[in-house]
DNA sequence: TGGACTAGAACGACCGGTCGGTTTTTGCAA
DNA sequence: TTGCAAAAACCGACCGGTCGTTCTAGTCCA
């Protein structure tokens, strides 16, 4: 009961690679069989169905965003040091080489944003924990006296992602060179402005 | 020569309709023909292939954007309004019924990021161009003394795009029924710092 | 009548998925 | 540690179906 967990791990890997550049869905059991060096049935047999494999990409990458962004974030000082870590994170989590075709999320968010079922509901809870998950921290910046008391902390997770999807944007599509320039100084801003008024 | 092009507008018009939904590359030429009650073969008369399909429909949906959202904007007053005019029109657009799976241009960017070709090519200029516009209005509300002077306006232009990719996010992932508003105070917080400060 | 337009059948390639049998790994007794 | 049977893992061939594309033949209209 050990070979199984450890092919199954390598399956998981290479089809989040797979994915972050085709899509959930342009994930193909019989290219990932041949760069995994498997027979279709073989790499088949781990999971029920395509589906079913879908969900387990998403769900290791769940598990791979809390393990390098979210919980590095958590052991940093409470408040903006927290935020920025957030921000930094990130930023990290996009370029890593574990998904050379960017953030995962923000490519299935696209995908199955128009596709009802299982895989789209996994998708929404993960982004829904997300932004939850900003709020949260620019909550404690706020009881921390880093951030002004007024601060609308939904709005100001908000306002993050959309720089974080600009960012994806900008540097995939366009291959903007500044992309991380700018995020950088959008990511200032909105902290600049998120501050008590002093 | 005059039923060709009638046909072949329809045809546009459907396939933006499901490439809205499903994606450039989703879509299909089988069903699609089912939809405009044509057979496979006829309809693939119109186009050399399905990447010359998907170049005419990248192709109809910029000039539709121009029409709808860019034109009305340029009849407005130079500066704010003008800016506002291109916030409220991409708002509008994004919603448009001809486009029922939400903005063609973010389901495209994020499906062909990582997919090399004229698709990508064209669709890179598109997203250029239309950031150039933001950029150029934003610049001329400088001019005209709307913003102050020191904006830095393809930062301008980024922020915007980001608030607007993520009522993308928000509005088509997540449903959430207060993207609009939160998509407009994004707006009116971006716009109210541009302005000179007095 | 000629040229634009369309239908229909067929193609090779590939898709997710199934099945029966073979190989490999594992747990356990000696 | 070794021997061995059961279980887990894997393979290759194959299924029905769909994909984009091609070809031929007919239809419609100017």
């Amino acid at each position: 009961m050990k070979k199984g967990e450890a092919t199954q791990k390598s399956i998981l890997e290479e089809a989040l690679r797979q994915a972050s550049t085709v899509g959930l869905e342009g994930l193909t059991l019989g290219v990932l069989a041949e760069r995994l060096e498997l027979s279709k049935s073989g790499l088949f047999a781990h999971f029920k169905s395509k589906e079913a494999l879908q969900l387990a990409v998403l769900q290791a990458a769940v598990e791979h965003f809390i393990a390098e962004v979210v919980a590095p974030a958590l052991s940093q000082p409470r408040g903006e040091p927290r935020v920025r870590a957030l921000c930094e994170g990130w930023l990290r989590w996009e370029k890593s080489r574990r998904m050379p075709g960017g953030c995962i999320f923000v490519n299935a968010a696209v995908e199955f944003d128009d596709r009802p079922g299982p895989v789209r509901d996994a998708l929404v809870q993960s982004q829904e924990d997300w932004l939850d998950t900003i709020a949260r921290a620019a909550q404690i910046a706020v009881a921390e006296g880093h951030f002004r008391p007024d601060l609308d902390t939904e709005q100001f997770a908000n306002d993050l992602q959309g720089i974080f999807l600009n960012h994806h944007h900008a540097s995939r599509l366009r291959r903007d060179a500044r992309a991380e320039l700018i995020t950088r100084r959008s990511v200032e801003s909105l902290l600049t402005r998120s501050r008590r008024t002093h």
